[in-house]
DNA sequence: CACAAAAATGAATGAGTATTCATTCACTTT
DNA sequence: AAAGTGAATGAATACTCATTCATTTTTGTG
């Protein structure tokens, strides 16, 4: 949000505009320079703030850290519930839609994927981190899993286990974003998604074709 | 290797040693502290070595790292390379041999993840780092796409790609070590294997049942 | 408009760290 | 045994960067 924008809003809002501001330049600066390579004046300078900045929004880097985790995580979450929500209204509708929102170009684009990858590094050694990835990938897993039982029993798929499934599903968007990040020419978003669609018409032949 | 052993070996060997036993305490303080919190005292520390210790063999730490990623990557190519000439002829075999690899666990350790997370997660600031990775990664794709080729040959499969599998394979199984790294429960071997023969069986019913 | 409170500034601080280097140590060669 | 060589040490140095805080600016209220 521009700084004149800022301006118009009520004292709340402004300061919570500020602290998303903030964090919308952190995730600038660890896509531009690591989270090695982040410093604190970094961020206020992207943001077009003074040094001390970040200190007076959120005490100190650590803070701000979780805080930029939190809200990534968070806005991936509302994304999520989004597309299912708005999915027809079949658990098949419901699982393509959550397939197709991990390979958006707002979703999987280098620069976000870039902060994940940043958090996930460093989750064996942060606890909290890794507490934070884990609660929503529960959630997310869980919803999965559901909807694979219901494909599985609409179906009458046998030798097939939702629980599989889910794992292999959720593990191939992860894995492709992956290859987005790390491959030299331009992700080839078609072939991810082939690559989603044609494991879910092979498994699940009867919705998916 | 411990200290007592490298005094038996000739001055080359010696050096190299010390090198290798710089990089193994480097993946350690990687698993322990992340890339973050990692200082060449702790490294020093770890290998029961003094303070200058990095500098004399590595010059600086932007070396060290980039030794302790090459390391890694050909410490799991020769693996790679073993587990498919020592696989059955056949390219199912080997496709076989391949995804179990990944998910051995001296291959899929949190540990180990640690280190190749810690290193992808600055792959967009540091284009060293991204052009290792891509480089290899290019071989493994360029081999299970062969090997997939030849299993939908072989077995006149239709409706499948090889290029759209082995993306999914190969996806799968980097996505399958995020859910080790991040899982706050145990690692479910069983399941994360179960999820990459299940998919096999699907795409490959003649050549995985 | 005046005044108090909040927000923001940016120079100063100091803790932490990569790097340097004079010196010591352990072998090898002569 | 003496001289020579590379490896290793660890104290000193130089530098970066998170954090603090005295001061200024902005905002909202009576």
């Amino acid at each position: 949000m521009a700084t004149a924008q800022i301006a118009k809003l009520s004292r709340t809002a402004k300061r919570e505009a500020r602290r998303q501001q903030l964090i919308d330049a952190t995730m600038k600066c660890i896509g531009r320079k690591g989270l090695t390579g982040m410093t604190l004046s970094d961020v206020a300078k992207q943001a077009g703030l003074s040094q001390g900045i970040v200190n007076l929004h959120f005490d100190n880097k650590d803070n701000l850290l979780r805080e930029t985790l939190l809200s990534l995580a968070n806005e991936y979450k509302a994304q999520f519930d989004r597309a299912y929500d708005r999915a027809g209204p079949g658990p098949a509708d419901k699982l393509r839609a959550l397939m197709e929102l991990d390979l958006r170009p707002s979703v999987c684009d280098r620069q976000k994927l870039a902060v994940w990858f940043a958090f996930w590094g460093e989750v064996k050694s942060r606890p909290t981190y890794r507490k934070i990835c884990d609660e929503y990938d529960q959630y997310y897993d869980d919803v999965i899993v559901a909807l694979c039982e219901q494909i599985i029993d609409q179906g009458e798929y046998t030798d097939v286990t939702a629980s599989a499934t889910a794992e292999a599903l959720t593990s191939m968007t992860d894995g492709l974003w992956l290859s987005c990040l790390v491959s030299a020419q331009a992700f080839d978003r078609q072939l991810a998604k082939e690559a989603v669609f044609s494991y879910l018409r092979s498994v699940f032949p009867k919705h998916f074709n």
